[in-house]
DNA sequence: TGGGCAACCGAACGATCGTTAGTTTACCTA
DNA sequence: TAGGTAAACTAACGATCGTTCGGTTGCCCA
């Protein structure tokens, strides 16, 4: 497949990407309002009437950045599902690491409380995000639990609950990474790799028959 | 007026009290920079240069608001220790009860998005939000299934991740009900009582020796 | 009874906000 | 080589930001 059909504008404009990444990078930073067209036009390198060509307002560059943050997270969704050499449990465990890294690491999930601070001026971005990004998560995760039970490997869970135990604390470390950044110690106050591997113990637990 | 002695005097002034609660929700509902002084003004009932006879600047009234908010929340937990007439395990529950209500009901949990909002312009308030509040949750949970653990009712867990587990679904379902306040089903989204009693289930599972 | 003072006010401060108007530059193509 | 156009520029816009100045009010107590 050369070309998809359903590419964004993102992808013809080389120029409007760049933007993208150094605006994101800035939101991370310093939230929405913390980021200013004179920060972000200094960042670019060009002068703050120059970016109003490329984007009409700072809303929709943010919106962007949202939208093209959380692309390749769903990319990497897509790709477990065609994990299938792996046993059920295997393939729980292989999932949630991809969502700690996709949460953890990646620009959709560290965005999540810059989402947060804008959600009341921007609703449709936040019901946008909810749909095509957690909602996704959520299916995903659904799936492969469901491929488990029919296999009789897992118990059917409450999955409203499930999602709550898995992405939960998942969600709140990445919130505290960025919450606390600038306090010593950050790497032994927040032990990414042995939360997660505790963690995914417990949820397989869950599902155990 | 403002002086220089600590932030945390309560009792000190009705009327610095009453502008704190209308702050705190003012603050719960826009953000920080959401919030401007005219519109706080305005919700006092005074004009802008009269707020300034009550606190030195916008960043003190925030930092004010976040302290006096969690001070309940701390009573709450104090509560906590002298609950000898339970069963360990029932303490556990009743201490998880408390921490959803803390954090999905009360001013400081649900200022927790706020606070990473500033946490970059306002290290010093991370810190003490950190050590005055989440240290003091964590070592409340931790005395409690210390207890357990002296009478044989847990095994010792690896405490990092028993705060993971804990804290992570409840500090996320708090910021999930902020960031996604203006969807429609809402409630059913995100149904409370039901998930609460199955993070608990899971966490006393955990627990099991 | 009058001095002190907390609480309030109108007015304005300088700074910064996001955005726009109008113009110039640089490059591609006809 | 002329012309069109995308992308950059300078300059400034009106609005709003948090904050301060200087003055007025009214209550408490000496």
């Amino acid at each position: 497949m050369a070309s998809d059909e359903k590419i964004n504008e993102v992808a013809m404009d080389p120029r409007r990407a760049e933007i993208l990444q150094i605006a994101t990078k800035l939101f991370l930073d310093k939230g929405f309002s913390g980021t200013s067209m004179a920060d972000l036009s200094e960042a670019i390198g060009i002068k703050k009437a120059s970016f109003y060509h490329h984007f009409r307002s700072k809303d929709e560059l943010f919106i962007s950045c949202v939208i093209t943050g959380y692309a390749p997270a769903l990319d990497a969704l897509r790709a477990l599902k065609s994990a299938e050499d792996l046993s059920h449990e295997d393939r729980l465990r292989h999932a949630i690491d991809v969502l700690y890294d996709i949460t953890v690491n990646s620009d959709a999930g560290r965005l999540s409380p810059v989402i947060a601070e804008v959600s009341r001026k921007m609703p449709e971005l936040s019901q946008r995000f909810y749909a095509e990004y957690i909602a996704v998560q959520r299916q995903t995760l659904e799936a492969i639990v469901e491929d488990g039970i029919a296999v009789g490997s897992f118990k059917r869970p409450d999955y409203d609950l499930l999602y709550h135990i898995v992405f939960g604390p998942i969600v709140t470390l990445s919130l505290s990474k960025e919450m606390f950044a600038e306090m010593p110690g950050l790497e032994q106050m927040f032990p990414v790799a042995r939360l997660k591997e505790g963690h995914k113990d417990i949820v397989i637990d869950a599902l155990r028959l």
